[in-house]
Order: C-alpha cells, then structure tokens, then sequence
DNA sequence: CAGTGATCGAACCGATCGGTACTATCGGGC
DNA sequence: GCCCGATAGTACCGATCGGTTCGATCACTG
C-alpha cells in the first residue's frame, strides 16, 4: 500500500519523522547494528523514500548527528540556564543533568562518540569534534564566568569530565559516575578560584 | 605454498603471532573495519589456520581484547611504580604516560572501549568493564596511599580523568589532554589530602 | 476530475561478509 | 625415513549488505 491510509503527504515532515525515528534505532543498534532494510521496517516507510531523502545511508547518518549535536548542546544550555547565576551552580546543573541521562535505561553512551568510533570517516569524525568543540565553549564560558585563573585550561578539563564520566557511565558505574564527576568539576572550580 | 619456506610449525608461537599483529590491524581498521579474509591476507596465514586457532572472528577479538588489557594494565603499573613513591609522582607517571601514547601516529583511542562500543555483546563489554575495574584498581591504591580523604570516590574521579583524557584526545586535542588531566589530577589529589 | 508526485512493497543487483572444504605441501617427532 | 599434523592457497557457501528500479496506489493541486 503507497502513501498508506491518512498520511499526509509532506515531505519536510516525513524527513522529519523519519531523522527523529532512525536516530533512536541507530543509537540504540549502533550504526552498522541495522541495516538499511531492516531499519525501513521498524520505521514503517519504505527503502525508496529513504533514500529520496538522504541520498545514502551515510547522508541519514550525518544528518542524524548534526541533529543531535544540536540537540544535546541545547539540552545541556538549558541546564546551565535553569541553573542561574553561579557557575557552581551551573556545573550542577550539568551534570545533574548528565546523571539523569545515564539513569535512563536506553542509555548507550554518546551518540556521536560512538558514531565516530564505528565509522571512522572524515566526516562523521568532524561532526563529532565540531560537537566537542560547543561543549568545550559552553564549558568554557562557565570557567570564565567564575573567575578562573585560565579559563581555557578548566574549561578542557571540564570537557575530559564531562567525557570521561559518560564513558566511565556507559561501560562501567553509571549509578555514580555523574556525581562523581560534579565533585570533581566543583573541586577544580574552587582551586582555580583561590589562586 | 602450505607452511611455507623456513617457517617454524608451533601452533603456540603461531598463535601469540597472529594475535599480536591481529591486535594490531584490528586496533588500526576497527574490529569492523577489515574483514576474515582481508586480515588474514595482511597476516600472511589462511583462514583455516586463524579458525583453527580462535575458532570464530570474535574468538579472535575477545583473545586480543584480554591480551591488550593485560598488556595495557602492566604498561600503566610499570609506569607507577617507576615514578617513585610519591602518589602526586606516580600520578604524573600515568599521565605522562597517557600523553606519550597519544603522540603516536597511530593513536585510536582505547582499543578496548572501541571495540565495546562497535560490538556490544556481553563477552565485549564484559572484558572493556573488567579492564576498567583494573584501572580503577589501579588508581584507587594510588588514592589510598596518599591518604585521601575517600580512596575510593577519588579512585573513580581519576578513572573518569583518564578515559575522559583518552576521549578528548582521540577526538579534539590531543596534544593537551593528558597534561589537562594530569593537572586536574593533581588538583583532586591535593584537594582531598587538605581535608 | 485530471494530473502530479510522494510513497509503499517487492524484486533485484553486485559486493562482501563469516565460515567451510579440500588439496597440496612442508616441518618435526618417532 | 616415514608419517602426522600444521599450514597455504583456493574455491565455495549462504546470508546480508547498501543501493536501484518499477509498478501500484494514494494525497494533494489546479
């Protein structure tokens, strides 16, 4: 059955629904975990419009990234947001808000790390360093705003925690590994601030 | 040509060579990266050996898996315990260390997280989490030694600065992540010994 | 109401995958 | 010196992969 019962034919939507719907998949089967056939299944449309869509199954996997990076980054600047004022609070806020991704069952790591380790092209990779750079500069901005001695160093090693605590999350405590994280970032904060 | 010119027949010797270099190509092309035959072309050996010695291509990976967490776990110790007994210089021993690993060309990132991200069934990751237990291990004796306030949470903050520092440098910068890290390490260190 | 285009479902393609089978050949132990 | 086992090389298998094509069908537009 074409176009199937009341769909409405819109393709910017179905573009839409069906980025929305394959990044789930291919975060929780991993990129090569699906294949092409068996992905149109579980999303109901079929290979033609896929690919109609996005070319190949590299084109819907870029696509995908750059709609999660921006996704994640505006996830984590609300939280910073939220938090108000003090950059310590902030720091809480994010990785409060990282401790409760890890909390959530289907949480396989970062998306984007793990699509840079499995295809190891070009550019997927440079999707995947452009995303570390925005967390690098969201982290940075908060090292700035409390005063750090050199914001950019505390602002990497932010970065490395924030990394390290979603790894050590997805393959090893991912009960504590947030808080632990935040411990460690509000330590560093208060260091840097005293000299 | 079947076993070849001045080849010595013994299947222990042949094996712990097929795993070195098999380590090796898999390390550089990902687990998924280059196929039986490929690997085995590049090896210099038939498949029937390679199958006759690890049964199964993940066989294979798993075998390489556990030799490379030994390998890594006894490079990173060594590297302790040559730093003296000083836990702030056993600290910068490990990511001096880190840092020297990520100055080679060939460096990928953490074989073992690599590979438990592209094939996440159980007897992957059950090895990359045992690994990391042995790193955490690892760090928690250092953080005990120094007298930390909590041995084990600054344990866990140093495992996250590690794996975190490997991420960054893998995909950002590596040329600063692990004197970041080490940093920041230093910093903890100094902070829980203050209390 | 007629035509256009988005879509489905299925068949199909060549390539590649992990794994097996078989033969020929060579080294090492008896 | 003979024989067994380890090995190379090659052909082969079924499954699956990414990607293409085509006809039928339905929603929307004029």
């Amino acid at each position: 059955m074409p176009v199937s019962k009341g769909s409405t034919i819109d393709p910017e939507r179905t573009r839409a629904t069906i980025l929305h719907a394959a990044t789930q998949m291919l975060y929780e089967c991993g990129l090569d975990g699906i294949g092409v056939a068996g992905l149109c299944t579980r999303l109901g449309i079929s290979k033609e419009t896929l690919y109609r869509h996005f070319g190949t199954k590299d084109g819907l996997v870029q696509a995908m990234l750059e709609a999660r990076s921006d996704r994640v980054i505006r996830w984590l600047t609300d939280a910073v947001t939220a938090a108000g004022d003090d950059p310590a609070d902030q720091l809480t806020g994010v990785f409060d808000a990282l401790q409760g991704w890890y909390d959530e069952p289907a949480f396989r790591g970062c998306g984007l790390l793990n699509a840079a380790t499995q295809h190891h092209t070009g550019a997927v990779r440079a999707i995947t360093a452009r995303h570390l750079d925005r967390y690098l500069e969201l982290l940075t901005k908060i090292a700035d705003r409390a005063g750090a001695t050199d914001p950019r160093v505390l602002g990497q090693q932010l970065l490395i925690l924030v990394e390290g605590a979603t790894i050590v999350a997805d393959h090893h405590d991912r009960a504590h590994a947030g808080e632990h994280a935040r411990q460690a970032a509000l330590t560093l904060l208060a260091a840097t601030q005293r000299r």
